[in-house]
DNA sequence: CGCAGGCCTGATAACGCTACCACCTTTTCG
DNA sequence: CGAAAAGGTGGTAGCGTTATCAGGCCTGCG
């Protein structure tokens, strides 16, 4: 609609893409390709009014900088680490997929490291922060390694921790609320009538597994049962250890008629020792599972479990990263931010009401 | 040690990089920026000698193009598209790993697209050709979709498939060798002391279903051993399907000693199943599988199985289709080829020499 | 022997953005 | 009240590559 403005020749050539440039925002705005820059950047240096002003013709024109012009002029690219160790591996191809997606939406490189279990995971931090990363990402279970959580902080290098339990309080963080979801979990099986319900604790190490026994230990106290503590076993998280947990469990003369393991894989494994004992689950016995894993709906039955959005969480982490650089770079104060995600409980064949206790009373 | 030539003077900015530029390379090629230009892409008319000059230059100065440069000047990024149908979650995770790391060294941009089983496989290809992509991969199961595999060869798209069993006369493959993969398990069960080998034959659709099938056969008929059809079930690669199938050979009056699975799903479900039964693995029933998929080590006893190199035959599959691509761009004829890699046999802890049918001889 | 036509090669102008410096405002202080 | 300091803004020159077009050098033919 504007009539024939002042609008630059553009010499002739052919070869425009039709995208908008920062030339078309700072016309439209009325101020310079400069400042239009500096606003794009989040420099400080101007003005409130400028700087609104710019923002409203960007939104107008929906207007994205070129990566590969903005990276060809020179500026610095981001590169954020990921330190990661033998967690299970969908869970580490979640993330991966995850942050890898978010990374290249943001144009941020991701550099990804493997921990070696034989080599120190310090070391290998150091190693990483050496090779010129901004920032770093620690999914599970290196968030609760205090070798490295005290070297960030020492060499004061912005990072993200996600899915800690303890959330701690001079990082950010990402994570689910694992105490309220066990707790929930918990009050699910009490609710389908269950009495006795065992509880499978996570690996120690990790602070998310304190978290998820507490949530078991509330949700009891809630309902005025005390606590059996031959109903609690410990595990480490994977399908061996979930073995000898369930067994042990099992062996008790009064056995539960529930089992709540801390992760799937030890629920999967519990599923298989009730088998060999020839117990039916879910008809003889309860067993659920947390993180919703590819597991769960690999065996049958198929996993009730927890559901945790591993891909949102670590798209959520590089987000927050990503702001946290941004803020550093243009002077800004740090702000920690700590982001919490929704979990959700996914009910499929693995659980039931009690065949031996039927429930307090029947409905209908 | 060149004494001060006529370079030219670069105006006194700071910005360079230290990264060799095609202007380095056209100075001491002698020759101009654009024949330098023209030999990275391969274009035909640049005579030998002066081609040869440029690529000497190239490797002498360890040149590597600039990204940011080449796409803001104008040149077309390359798409490809990954079409995938649920296949098992590591599966797909170790294959968009390497996909994806392949995509992102050769600057390739990867579309990755999900079919939904609900919908029609041919118009979601459609769709995603549509979308302007230069190629496609296809990974299992969709390389034996003929739907797909019609309109691929109608649009005349170069297209690359991955794992299928048969391979296509007129499509690029990669793949490893099943049939032999398979013939070399079977053999070494019967090394082991087996002579009932029960087999569960993975999803009829899928070509390599077959090609294992038929490598399990002819291990056998080496040894002169008749295949016995009581102990070949059909399976359809799910967990489910598995636990089916090794009922079924299990059930029978004479079962095997040994059970080879198709895939590490259906392996792991004759674990279970035989733990059911009150079978000790490998004790009384050897169990192998084919993928070494996640599920193989988390499993207890771990499986032995074939692994596959699945995200060397993503990058491979990235790089067929690349090259494939580049020689379409520059006139070349099409030349299909097939790559094969290797698979390993990986022993772990579920197979064993039979308990009841000692081996015919022992050594030692 | 001369000229049209083809094949190679080169010069130059973008591509869209940011670094750098210069300028012009405002403030702030003696 | 003046001048220096600080804060905002603009102009210009690249960043490394490719598109485009304008030649230059050979061939082959009349």
């Amino acid at each position: 609609m504007a009539a024939g403005s002042t609008r630059k020749p553009r010499s002739g050539t052919s070869r425009q893409t039709g995208a908008p440039t920062i030339a078309d925002v700072a016309q439209m705005a009325g101020v310079s390709l400069m400042t239009v820059s500096r606003v794009i950047n989040a420099e400080s240096n101007v003005r409130d009014a400028t700087r609104e002003a710019v923002h409203a013709a960007i939104a107008k024109l929906n207007y994205a900088p070129n990566r590969a012009a903005r990276r060809l002029a020179g500026a610095a690219q981001q590169r954020i680490g990921l330190l990661y160790s033998n967690p299970s591996e969908s869970y580490l191809s979640a993330f991966l997929l995850g942050s890898l997606e978010q990374a290249s939406r943001a144009d941020i490189q991701l550099v990804v490291q493997n921990v070696d279990p034989d080599s120190d995971e310090r070391e290998v931090a150091q190693r990483l922060l050496s090779s010129g990363v901004d920032g770093i990402i620690l999914p599970p279970p290196l968030c609760d390694s205090q070798p490295v959580l005290d070297l960030l902080s020492e060499a004061r290098v912005p990072a993200v921790v996600v899915a800690t339990g303890r959330r701690p309080e001079h990082l950010a963080a990402v994570s689910i609320d694992d105490r309220s979801a066990a707790r929930e979990m918990t009050a699910h099986l009490l609710d389908l009538g269950h009495q006795r319900i065992g509880f499978i604790i996570g690996n120690p190490n990790l602070t998310a597994s304190g978290e998820r026994l507490e949530g078991y230990r509330q949700a009891l106290a809630e309902r005025g049962i005390e606590v059996d503590d031959s109903l609690v076993a410990q595990g480490l998280f994977t399908y061996r250890s979930g073995l000898d947990a369930a067994e042990e469990l099992l062996e008790a003369k009064d056995p539960p008629s529930a089992i709540f393991a801390s992760n799937d894989d030890m629920a999967a494994a519990t599923v298989a020792v009730a088998h060999r004992r020839g117990l039916d689950v879910p008809g003889d016995l309860t067993v659920v599972g947390f993180d919703d894993s590819a597991l769960a709906t690999t065996i049958w039955p198929e996993l009730t479990t927890i559901h945790q959005p591993i891909a949102d969480m670590s798209r959520a982490a590089v987000d927050l990263l990503a702001a946290m650089l941004r803020d550093k770079r243009s002077g800004v104060a740090e702000v920690l931010r700590q982001v919490v995600l929704d979990y959700t409980l996914i009910r499929r064949q693995s659980d039931a009401a009690p065949r031996r206790r039927p429930a307090a009373r029947r409905l209908g």
